[in-house]
RNA sequence: GGGCGCGUAGCUCAGUUGGUUAGAGCGCUUGCUUGACAUGCAAGAGGUCACAGAUUCGAGUUCUGUCGCGCCCA
């Protein structure tokens, strides 16, 4: 390596000079990538695959920073390190997104495209976004083995999801049924419950009158129903009123009485009032809710208007006594609630009104079909006041709903009931439950392990169907057989001449929702799929013989069977939700069901590090697919990170536009300060927020981003008055104009700190001139090499314990504090004039390169650029490092060891010494200020203690004179305070010291007495406060005698002081 | 409705088992073109720790309640 000339380093960290160069450099060396053949014992991480969907934000750079930290530290460690990386297929957002644009910028859809098509052009969508995201993560610095990139779409991946379901569907676990779905009519799919949010929209609630087939005299002659979704009568089954209303009313007032008994004064009257409503509401209705009640048992059919239908009345605890008029309609095909009624009373049956589409289906009357959900809704409004079954002027009343949309397209979602594929959770929830229950997998911070044991514990299945085009296809196929029997007799033998043996395929048709002769076939790889689609040309084909079975009279035979006894076959055309493979993602990735060397040194990995809104949806999902799978948990521990906030609270988004862009804060600071700004803010508290500015590209002024400017497409600088473009513009005039990036402030402490490094360390570079190697002993070290020792070994110790329990903010503070304060502001500046004296130059500079050397390592993980450029030209300047036995450093930091904290270095007196001579210097830096006295002028001060602290402050001598242009003249318990001087008392662990500065040439009288009166008063607040303790007796009697002690010496202490203060306030002149 | 969390300086946050007069960064004030660093140096102002009670000799810290904010689940 060329080298350099290191007096000419800039004065500026240059991060973007450091950030080209390193990467590759690591690349290329092969650091980041693990074998598993490397005896040393392995520590590995897998990746949160981001979705493809598009680019990486900041919270992404917040999660894939501490997966560095951990990496990195661990690779220094000298663990055998893999940080595996990847990316999602994220089925319906991809799919949703590329499709959306095949509309705006083609004017053309899936449908078009056809299957293949699409998909196609979603892998081509894939490939840039996947480009893009993983030149991200290379610029954050994240230290992965790249080597092994995958995609929960790829061959590797796809054999572990289709050996998943395979073996779920052979066990049993894997069911089709007829479920309640959100569907989400844009897209024609199914959504997940997380994929929906709820919206209060504005809307009304309807009440109709249904007519009682033949009611007997005295009994009611309509019922009525409320709704707030007019349409889906014409999918009602049945109107349900509760089978006990009088126990209903009884039930409902003793909660109202037992909430009264706790309830807060101001909210009595309320609870009275309802309760009062609740007895009139009893007397009105209870008498016809009991008749209602008899004559469901009776099976009294009720007319359902507009449709010719009629439908029973039922008995069933959905329907309220007390609200609304005690009767309740029954849609179990659109609606939750009267899903659960149906699954109570199966007979009476479920109709589905709609088509995937959101129009209305055949199962209405004829003047409805085809109708959107809107229009329905108006016919039936218009056709019931028709049939004077609804009044609009008293019928119908105002009411805001809470209306479910898809996250996805933002439409409306409709409970729709559709055939789903299901995974039974029972027995798999309860494995993950019990892995957190018995501490095989740790979630940090703890809480978080009660939201995943309350979410398994309801042991939902897990609907995994989707039907979209882009994911895993499901594997099934699905036959319609006249004999079941001969179709399976006959298979075998075809699927033999396939190379297909029968342990590769798996059937089922004892499903309660399958109709009789369905049967599924589930197939585990590609082969037994190509021998199901060539069974099917044979089914389908119509001129027989089929050329291929001619000259085949086996074949020939057994196709004749399967086109005898099916009426057809097909396969399944719903594809798995992406979190199907995500949850397999910590095996899939090292190669199962391949037994891979990989999965058996990497597997369990060692922790997962996410964010909490997936604790459930991934995590929970990962641990019982690896116990399935494994037989072993995915991961020893769970770390969950903070979310990131804007100013507002709000989370980050793209379409709020609060989100900050990486790349715009990498360019601006660095990455470097980027990652030690998230290091430093991810403490144990969750959300962190993060007021965000406008960078303004014209005179580089922050401005504020607002709830109002934060939408608009052009932003006016408030500082210089011009305009810049937003990530919103999308008129050529507005984009026209320079973009303003999005940054946060907040990553200035992470610049400043990296600046402060690099001067450190121009600094020690420049000094390593002619440094030679060599042996520090003992006797070479001065005070404050002693001093930084000690403090070295406690810092080291203190960053490795917090990286170890994860906390990343004190591991962050810690350096900070110690490289800003003790290195920088004391070791550099004590040491500086050692190298300007030829017998201390050797010494200074070995000690120099070696403390700069351990910083360097321990920065490392957080900072990884910086600290590997300071180590290549450390290199250059000081090649072998070390005080005991000088070696030669690693070549690159990466793969420098981690230091270890040496406790024989932590020397207690140095560090009394130390806090006697920073008190000190502080009082004589404090007097020059309030004094005014400038700098140039030189002081003089004497100190007024015991001989210890004397024999400790003396040798520091020449210190107080670098660093506070000041002399001590007089140091012990003689020593007196000059004639006009400047005096403060304070408090040292060896006791209390009086430092006079003489300031006889430069009294400011006025200053002097308002600094010491100031003092005085709150020395004065101080005793009272202790004079206080001390004379409550039951202090003196219960508290440790130790504090009790404390609290007098500190009384004496300051009652000294004050005498002191008092003493000076005197001797000041008029 | 249930669960979890938060409320500490103008802003963003620390504060580990209760024990000196509660800390940091930014911002603000004053003074410094100090031979590593003005992305810097030195000093300073600024807090009834949301509110009310309880426990305790002692509470920012423990408990209960109230208010405000956020998130998750139903």
């Amino acid at each position: 390596m060329a080298t350099t000339d290191l007096h000419s380093l800039p004065t500026q960290y240059d991060h973007d000079a450091a950030q080209k160069r390193w990467y590759s450099f690591w690349e290329s060396r092969g650091y980041f990538h693990a074998d598993a053949a490397d005896p040393r014992p392995a520590y590995a991480i897998v990746i949160p695959p981001p979705n493809v969907t598009g680019a990486l934000h900041l919270g992404h750079a917040l999660n894939n920073t501490l997966q560095d930290i951990l990496i990195r530290q661990k690779r220094m460690q000298g663990f055998n390190t893999l940080w595996m990386p990847g990316t999602d297929h994220a089925g319906i957002a991809t799919q949703a997104v590329v499709e959306r644009r095949l509309l705006e910028e083609e004017k053309t859809s899936r449908h078009a495209l056809g299957r293949e098509g699409l998909v196609q052009r979603i892998w081509k969508w894939k490939e840039q976004y996947e480009a893009r995201i993983l030149g991200q993560l290379k610029q954050l610095g994240c230290s992965c083995d790249w080597q092994r990139t995958r995609f929960t779409l790829d061959e590797v991946c796809a054999r572990a999801v289709r050996e998943t379901f395979f073996r779920l569907f052979q066990d049993g676990k894997i069911y089709r049924g007829k479920r309640l779905v959100n569907w989400d009519t844009f897209l024609q799919t199914a959504v997940s419950d997380d994929e929906v949010f709820h919206e209060p929209v504005k809307g009304h609630f309807w009440h109709f009158k249904y007519p009682v087939v033949n009611p007997r005299p005295g009994e009611p002659t309509h019922v009525t129903i409320a709704t707030t979704r007019p349409e889906t009568m014409l999918g009602d089954t049945a109107v349900a009123v509760h089978p006990d209303p009088a126990a209903a009313f009884d039930k409902a007032e003793t909660e109202l009485r037992a909430k009264l008994t706790v309830a807060p004064a101001k909210e009595r009257s309320e609870i009275e009032a309802q309760i009062a409503d609740l007895s009139i509401r009893r007397n009105a209705k209870l008498q016809e809710l009991s008749v209602l009640r008899d004559m469901a048992k009776r099976g009294v059919q009720l007319e359902l208007p507009l449709t010719g239908r009629t439908l029973p009345l039922v008995a069933d605890e959905w329907a309220k006594p007390e609200l609304g008029s005690g009767c309740v309609k029954i849609t179990p095909a659109h609606d939750a609630n009267d899903y659960e009624v149906w699954q109570r009373h199966s007979e009476i049956g479920a109709i589905n009104i709609l088509h995937p589409d959101g129009t209305l289906n055949d199962n209405v009357p004829l003047k409805y079909r085809g109708l959107t959900v809107k229009k329905a809704r108006e016919a039936v409004a218009a056709d019931m006041e028709a049939a004077r079954l609804y009044n609009p002027e008293t019928d119908r009343e105002d009411r805001e709903i809470d209306l479910a949309h898809s996250d996805r397209s933002k439409t409306p979602i409709e409970p729709y009931l559709a055939d789903q594929w299901f995974v039974k959770m029972d027995e798999l929830a309860q494995s993950a439950m019990d892995a957190v229950s018995d501490g095989r997998v740790t979630i940090v911070p703890e809480r978080y392990a009660k939201g995943y044991l309350d979410w398994l514990t309801e042991k939902r299945d897990w609907p995994i169907g989707r039907q979209l085009w882009w994911g895993h296809r499901i594997p099934v196929w699905i036959v319609v057989a006249r004999s079941t029997e001969r179709f399976l007799s006959a298979l075998p033998a075809f699927l033999e001449m396939y190379g297909v043996t029968t342990d590769e395929i798996s059937t089922s048709h004892d499903e309660k929702d399958d109709r009789r002769g369905r049967l599924k076939i589930c197939t585990r790889s590609e082969t037994s799929d190509e021998a199901l689609k060539a069974l099917r040309e044979f089914k389908q084909c119509e001129t027989w013989p089929h050329p291929d079975v001619i000259g085949n009279p086996e074949l020939e035979q057994l196709c004749l069977t399967f086109r005898s006894c099916i009426y057809s076959i097909d396969q399944e055309s719903d594809v798995l939700d992406t979190w199907f493979s995500s949850a397999l993602w910590p095996h899939s990735t090292l190669g199962w069901p391949e037994k891979t060397p990989e999965l058996n040194k990497f597997y369990p990995t060692n922790i997962l590090i996410t964010s909490r809104d997936i604790i459930t949806l991934w995590v929970a999902r990962m641990v019982l697919t690896g116990l399935y799978n494994m037989g072993d948990v995915p991961f020893r521990e769970v770390y969950i990170h903070p979310k990131i906030l804007d100013g507002y609270g709000e989370t980050m988004s793209k379409s709020k536009g609060n989100g900050i862009d990486p790349l715009d804060v990498i360019n601006k600071f660095g990455v470097d300060a980027l990652r030690f700004g998230l290091a430093h803010l991810t403490t144990e508290t969750q959300d962190v927020r993060m007021p965000v500015e406008f960078e303004c590209p014209h005179c580089q002024g922050l401005v504020n981003q607002t709830k109002q400017n934060r939408q608009l497409p052009r932003v006016k600088c408030d500082k210089c008055g011009k305009e810049f473009s937003t990530q919103w513009a999308d008129k050529a005039e507005d984009k026209a104009l320079p973009r303003g990036a999005v940054v946060s402030e907040r990553f200035e402490l992470g610049r400043n700190f990296c600046n402060k490094l690099w001067n450190a360390s121009r600094f020690s570079l420049m000094n390593l001139e002619g440094y030679e190697p060599g042996q520090v002993v003992e006797q070479d070290l001065l005070i404050e090499d002693r001093w930084l020792l000690s403090r070295l070994a406690t810092v080291t110790q203190q960053v490795t314990d917090a990286l170890e329990i994860y906390r990343f903010a004190d591991a962050a503070r810690t350096l900070y504090d110690f490289s800003w304060n003790d290195f920088c502001s004391f070791y550099i500046e004590m040491t500086k004039a050692r190298f300007a004296v030829p017998e201390q130059r050797p010494a200074a500079q070995r000690m120099l390169a070696n403390s700069l050397d351990v910083l360097l390592r321990l920065l490392h993980p957080m900072i990884p650029f910086l600290t590997e450029e300071v180590w290549q030209l450390l290199a250059e300047a000081a090649p072998l490092r070390g005080l005991s036995k000088p070696a030669n450093a690693a070549e690159s930091i990466c793969i420098a060891p981690w230091p270890q904290a040496d406790a024989s270095r932590q020397d207690a007196t140095i560090e009394e010494q130390f806090a006697d001579f920073q008190a000190v210097l502080g009082v004589v830096r404090e007097i020059r200020n309030h004094q005014n006295i400038s700098l140039k002028e030189d002081l003089t001060f004497t100190v007024r203690c015991d001989e210890h602290a004397a024999d400790l402050l003396r040798p520091m001598q020449p210190y107080f004179s670098k660093m506070a242009r000041a002399t001590g003249t007089a140091w012990g318990p003689e020593a007196t305070a000059p004639d006009i001087s400047a005096s403060v008392t304070l408090s040292s662990q060896t006791g209390p010291m009086e430092v006079h500065v003489d300031v006889s040439r430069f009294i400011d009288v006025a200053a002097e007495r308002k600094r010491l009166e100031k003092q005085r008063d709150d020395a004065v607040k101080f005793v009272e406060s202790i004079d206080k303790k001390l004379s409550n007796k039951s202090f003196v009697d219960k508290a440790p005698a130790d504090v009790v002690q404390q609290q007098r010496d500190k009384l004496a202490e300051l009652k000294g002081q004050l005498a002191s203060v008092a003493a000076s306030l005197a001797k000041l002149p008029k």
